[in-house]
RNA sequence: GGCCUUAUCGUCUAUCGGUUAGGACAUUGCCUUUUCAAGGCAAGAAGCCGGGUUCGACUCCCGGUAAGGUCACCA
């Protein structure tokens, strides 16, 4: 059983430097610190760099960067130490050396003397007769004395089925086939991830190991271990697999997994990702789908956390990241979109504030707002194009006597509103019973097209208010002028 | 192939033996200052199959089936 009665939470996130993180990845760390920061306890986050030839270079930088992001803070980690430092398996070697030591001189762990080449005579063996490969069954007699060169396995004596508890799974278990003995020191003097977690989650007191479900089947291995080890185990909590949306595997980085920061540039609030990723594989059991990291942490619990697997469905995440873009701050909202405006426009704070609320309609995502920068969609905003082009084209072979009379209505109309009427209120107020009395269609959408040059547009009394009294003027007057 | 895990609308899920099986995304339709967007309203849409247990099973048990994971000197 494990040992973790009225001890202090303590949980951690152990990436392994080899790239960018991925969403799975992150969504393993939050749950790990959602349950840690609920409890008052401590995360921990260590780096797992046990395999020197997959490293890749900036890793490191690019996960904290990315947890950072995201709003995943820790206690104790690579950058700012801790109680327990370092925080990076490969500056710990002496301690996981000391301990292999150890079990080699208590005769729980033995040298293998086989070669490469020999190991793969033995499982095409077993493939051959169809039986699964157990390293136990070709087990040296007499296994040379461990020099640190070659690889040091755990002893395996007695291999029977095991059972456990895991708090998000319940009762599980699995049969001896799935125990064998397995490296703990690989011949480079680094240990294996199967090894170095163990330990270091018992110097650094971790309680809840959070982690996703590819590790059901190792879990006799270390069930092993800590028994070798004379160790009480933490809490396994295992996480369900997220699926990748078109098929049915495990969302992992050959399958189109992105990097999160990958959603950072496509214009995704870290809030709503963190909601979203939170929710794949949780809920708080009621109706609630958009929810503050507060709430999200008072209804955290263990016992709500799926089983089942779930899809990585981005149609609900543009959807949430539209509800976090509605309540956002008014100076966020105002920064985020000022920013990425100021790409190609330069536009007054004043004129800022009109718009935002018709840019936030129309944007789900921020990258969409860039989008619509390039392609000059909101360019009847800032800029008077040539709006007679298109309205030409849109209706070629129309009669243009009635718009064209409809236009110089409104253009007199225009002129004699005040500057300071020149509001949406204002505006609809006045021109509205002009607009029901000539017929809403055959002067809404000349004046529409006159405004914006476009077919599709906002309102037009909007766009009045928001091109201003001289510029409305100046664009319905083209407008008529070619009419 | 062995071992393991999982299984409710297209998708994410609620239900902890008794419900017209609820919600959200997506889809479709309707409404609104005749467009676009947003918003509102509405509709369609689900318990993998077969056995048990029980007065009663989506829910518990068993067996299939399907999907996924794992069997590295990767983590």
């Amino acid at each position: 059983m494990p040992d973790t009665a009225n001890k202090k939470i303590v949980t951690r996130f152990a990436p392994s430097p080899t790239g960018f993180m991925h969403v799975g990845s992150v969504r393993t760390a939050l749950f790990a610190w959602l349950f840690a920061k609920k409890n008052n306890g401590t995360f921990i986050l260590r780096i797992e760099d046990t395999d020197k030839e997959r490293e890749v270079e900036g890793s490191i930088e690019h996960i904290i960067k990315s947890l950072k992001w995201i709003g995943v803070d820790w206690d104790e980690g690579p950058d700012i130490g801790g109680p327990n430092a370092p925080y990076v398996q490969s500056q710990r070697l002496d301690t996981y050396k000391k301990y292999a030591q150890e079990l080699y001189n208590k005769g729980l762990a033995y040298a293998d003397p086989y070669s490469k080449e020999e190991l793969d005579k033995f499982r095409k063996e077993s493939e051959k007769k169809k039986i699964a490969f157990l390293y136990r069954d070709y087990r040296p007699e007499n296994p040379p004395k461990w020099d640190g060169t070659q690889p040091l396995r755990l002893k395996i004596s007695e291999p029977k089925r095991l059972t456990w508890n895991d708090l998000a799974r319940g009762e599980l278990s699995a049969g001896p086939e799935a125990l064998d003995d397995f490296i703990l020191m690989k011949s480079d003097g680094f240990p294996t991830y199967n090894f170095a977690h163990i330990i270091d989650d018992l110097y650094m007191g971790v309680t809840h190991i959070f982690r996703a479900d590819e590790f059901i089947s190792s879990t006799p291995k270390f069930l092993a271990l800590y028994e070798a080890l004379g160790i009480k185990r933490p809490e396994f909590v295992t996480l369900p697999p997220i699926l990748g949306a078109e098929g049915k595997k495990k969302l992992g980085k050959r399958d189109g997994a992105k990097d999160v920061l990958g959603y950072k540039d496509d214009g995704i609030l870290p809030q709503a990702l963190l909601n979203f990723l939170v929710f794949i594989g949780w809920n708080p059991g009621d109706d609630r789908e958009v929810m503050s990291l507060k709430e999200i942490m008072q209804a955290f619990e263990i016992n709500k956390i799926q089983t089942g697997g779930g899809k990585f469905n981005e149609d609900k995440l543009i959807w949430l990241n539209k509800e976090y873009i509605k309540r956002l701050p008014d100076d966020q909202l105002k920064k985020e979109i000022s920013d990425r405006l100021s790409k190609k426009y330069t536009c007054s704070d004043e004129l800022l504030d009109r718009i935002i609320p018709t840019i936030t309609e129309r944007i789900n995502t921020f990258g969409e707002l860039e989008k619509y920068v390039k392609e000059g969609e909101f360019d009847y905003f800032f800029i008077p194009p040539t709006p007679l082009k298109e309205m030409i084209i849109w209706k070629k072979d129309a009669d243009f006597e009635i718009p064209k009379k409809n236009l110089n209505i409104i253009l007199e109309m225009i002129e004699k509103i005040s500057e300071t009427d020149f509001t949406l209120d204002k505006l609809s107020a006045i021109l509205m019973p002009k607009a029901n009395e000539l017929g809403k269609g055959s002067l809404l959408w000349p004046l529409r097209v006159a405004l914006s040059g476009r077919e599709k547009s906002p309102d037009p009394f909007y766009l009045l208010s928001v091109i201003g009294k001289e510029e409305s003027l100046t664009r319905i007057q083209k407008a008529i002028n070619v009419l």
